[in-house]
DNA sequence: TGCTATATTGTAATTTAATTTCAGGTGTCG
DNA sequence: CGACACCTGAAATTAAATTACAATATAGCA
């Protein structure tokens, strides 16, 4: 389903001078547009109800009724799930809701945010890598074991570094079969920009999982990812790392469509030798 | 907000007989309800125009356009995030959308399911604790790593063993004021019962994170977790790590609300000592 | 069984809302 | 400065929803 919202957001620059008015107009309480008529919205944004009709057609609506009701779905789905600090005299079951919530809520904007382009970039280069090296420090160390805990089940050799000075060693060592998958939530991690150029410098496809934009994005053949958020609270989750290995399970998900059939097998086997680990009782 | 087809479920013996007729229209296919008009709608229950719009005001509706934006919103709300597989014939954007709404739909069964006494039980735990072991084999090894990465920021002696020899051995010195976080999404990797059992015959407090009922679970102080899903598909995003990371989160939040001030200080400290390693341009 | 009272349903009229048409205006570019 | 394209809104048209009312069915009761 499409945002409506961001439809018009999309399409604002599309948007005739009145047309604007009307965009405006909704975008300062959509929860009133809903429960108006054409004639009213058209008073509120200041123009003629011709033209609120005519804007809800830039927007790909049918017409004003069709535009209430893909709203009040946006609405619907959007409201459900904000980000709300943690306070002090919150319960247990509060605490809960507001974690959950505040994750469900960053997933839904790496739903919309996501550069499916340069996903697909991403999935070709770990297609034809002969090789995959993941690397990251810090808080994202963890995230890069995790992936590679997935990534070994494609068959071909599988690393991940959370060493800086074994990151420069296998950088060095880069090749254009190599791929190098980065991974930082703010990408301005000094350490972490310096080892991605060198590969890059020495042929090797850098993927950084970070924020477009930052030094990290600058050095990487691509960038995949989602702005950061900013983080001031204390007590605010820390859903960076969940987002990234949602990145990978994307990742995962679309090289194992791609790879086919000569993959399935290898998850069968890892399946097999984990199941003599296991107690049933 | 209420729910539309709760209400009409709720109202359904109030109704009359043509009402009855429209109820059945709409709950075979409320997609379609929403999408056309009260003329067509009088079609396909078999009523005339004015029984549908009586139908709308009997289930506490103004009217017919307000029945179809409250039906728009509910089915916005209730139906759009389902555990669906990846299929071969996928694109790239129909492959996000699954993943990420898969992860969702896991994460609201957290919310749902997930035991506050035992959540509550965990925190006290962790707050009483002096020192803190997170142990993790195989996929669960990277969330003991990151949990590490959280907790040490609470100031107390934290520590993360991914490692079997190393885990039996510090769960040999174990002492009621240590607890012990066992991670394992099915609660049945033998090696991991065993050193959480040894944990728990020492003295040692065992929080498991693990599926209720589960082998782990049984020799675990207090478990956190919610039922493991059935996991059959070869495509199937591995969620278990998501939840993990996310039961994490919430710990840590009790736990930082519950000791307060004194952690608020621990956490400025290490924001100061990562700012120094960031690029900002 | 047959009658009345009440509730239910549909037809037609009315009202309301949305859309189209068209004319007047605004800005832009040669 | 003039011609063209493009916004914009007034008025007309069309479509949709609602109301009023009449017809029909249904239940209760003698």
């Amino acid at each position: 389903m499409t945002d409506v919202l961001e439809m018009i957001q999309q399409h604002l620059d599309q948007l005739s001078k009145s047309e604007r008015k009307v965009a405006a107009a909704i975008l300062a309480s959509p929860e009133t547009a809903i429960h108006t008529s054409i004639a009213s919205m058209a008073n509120l944004a200041d123009v003629s109800e011709p033209t609120v009709n005519r804007f809800c057609r830039s927007i790909q609506c049918k017409g004003f009724p069709d535009f209430k009701l893909k709203l009040a779905q946006s609405l619907a789905t959007n409201g459900s799930f904000v980000r709300r600090e943690i306070a002090p005299s919150d319960d247990m079951g509060t605490v809960v809701e507001k974690v959950v919530h505040s994750t469900i809520s960053s997933l839904q904007d790496l739903e919309r945010q996501i550069d499916l382009h340069a996903l697909k970039l991403a999935t070709n280069i770990l297609c034809d890598a002969e090789r995959i090296h993941f690397y990251g420090l810090g808080a994202s160390g963890p995230v890069a074991l995790d992936a590679l805990n997935k990534f070994f089940r494609l068959g071909i050799p599988v690393e991940a570094t959370t060493d800086y000075l074994m990151q420069k060693m296998t950088a060095a060592m880069a090749r254009p079969e190599s791929a190098f998958v980065v991974i930082s939530y703010t990408g301005r991690t000094q350490p972490l920009i310096e080892v991605a150029g060198e590969a890059a410098a020495n042929g090797g496809r850098v993927i950084a999982l970070t924020t477009p934009g930052s030094p990290l994005s600058d050095v990487a053949t691509v960038t995949v990812g989602i702005p950061a958020r900013e983080n001031t609270d204390l007590y605010t989750p820390m859903v960076s790392r969940l987002l990234h290995l949602t990145l990978i399970d994307i990742l995962l998900s679309g090289v194992t469509l791609a790879k086919g059939s000569e993959v399935e097998e290898n998850f069968k086997k890892v399946k097999g030798a984990l199941a003599s680990t296991r107690r049933l009782t």
